[in-house]
DNA sequence: ATCGAACCGTTTGATGTTAAACTATAATGA
DNA sequence: TCATTATAGTTTAACATCAAACGGTTCGAT
């Protein structure tokens, strides 16, 4: 979304702050995504062993609502990390729809090694930011993500 | 990022602003993509014929450049979109390493038509922060979009 | 008790995404 | 000139992503 469209000066507004979150953010991504990639999984396969790391094991659709993704791509990326020996699956037996993915030991070694060198990457990208301007974005986006339409 | 992790103040802090960023975008998108899906092409898709639109025709480097997407991933794109006919290729003469990319009747047709219906979306999602709350997440974002590691 | 609705997960098909290897073209310099 | 280097775009392999169709399981209402 260029700067070049003609809109309403509320729109021009929203356009450009819109272009740059999603610039911004798609950025930093990029620039923290090889401190992931580097020790052979996906940013989105560290996304599911650091949610059981720290909440315990989960079945698919409670990654789904963490992670927000659709329940054919959490099949789809649990294979893989199945396939890798990272995680395993578990039959809930009080509900056999439900599989309980849990970390291999292999899988929670590996998490445990590499978050704390992917938290300070993630540190350090936000220290262009003083304290209270990461508050500041914390909040702004707090109210983004749960926008109401009006 | 979960927020049980036991880190520095700093640590958590910069945590907390990112998983705000990045979940708070990722919904934001999701919610605007059938915006542009509902026509029948996808975000990146929308993404290169609205660049076009405004800056006119370009070759894939400067396509790049833009939309901050690799170079094999932009030949995929325009491949699909020369296939749905909404551009096409031309050889530039000048420098027959490059080929640029045009709009045709159809796609500018397409494109005029959807973008100010997507426009009004994202100033609609937008609307839940003041004028001056925008200002500020723009200005935020800009610094976090070229931080200097520290 | 059972029939139908709701839910969990898998599969399929189409697209996006990247890194790396590759082809073709252009620019540089000895 | 000609060899080297750099650049533009394509291709390939692996993975991510979604919507939609599907199969198995549970729940609810009659």
């Amino acid at each position: 979304m260029g700067t070049r469209y003609r809109g309403s000066p509320d729109e021009v507004r929203a356009l450009e702050a819109f272009i740059k979150l999603s610039r911004g953010t798609q950025s930093m991504l990029a620039r923290l995504k090889p401190h992931v990639t580097r020790h052979g999984i996906t940013p989105t396969q560290f996304g599911i062993l650091e949610t059981i790391l720290h909440v315990g094991p989960l079945n698919q659709r409670e990654l789904r609502r963490k992670l927000l993704l659709s329940k054919g791509n959490i099949s789809v990326v649990v294979n893989n990390l199945v396939e890798h020996k990272l995680v395993k699956r578990v039959r809930d037996e009080a509900d056999r729809r439900r599989t309980v993915i849990h970390l291999t030991t292999e899988g929670r070694q590996l998490i445990v090694k590499i978050f704390p060198q992917v938290a300070a990457a993630v540190t350090s990208e936000l220290s262009t930011l003083s304290a209270s301007e990461q508050e500041t974005l914390g909040r702004l986006m707090k109210k983004l993500g749960r926008a109401e339409p009006t």
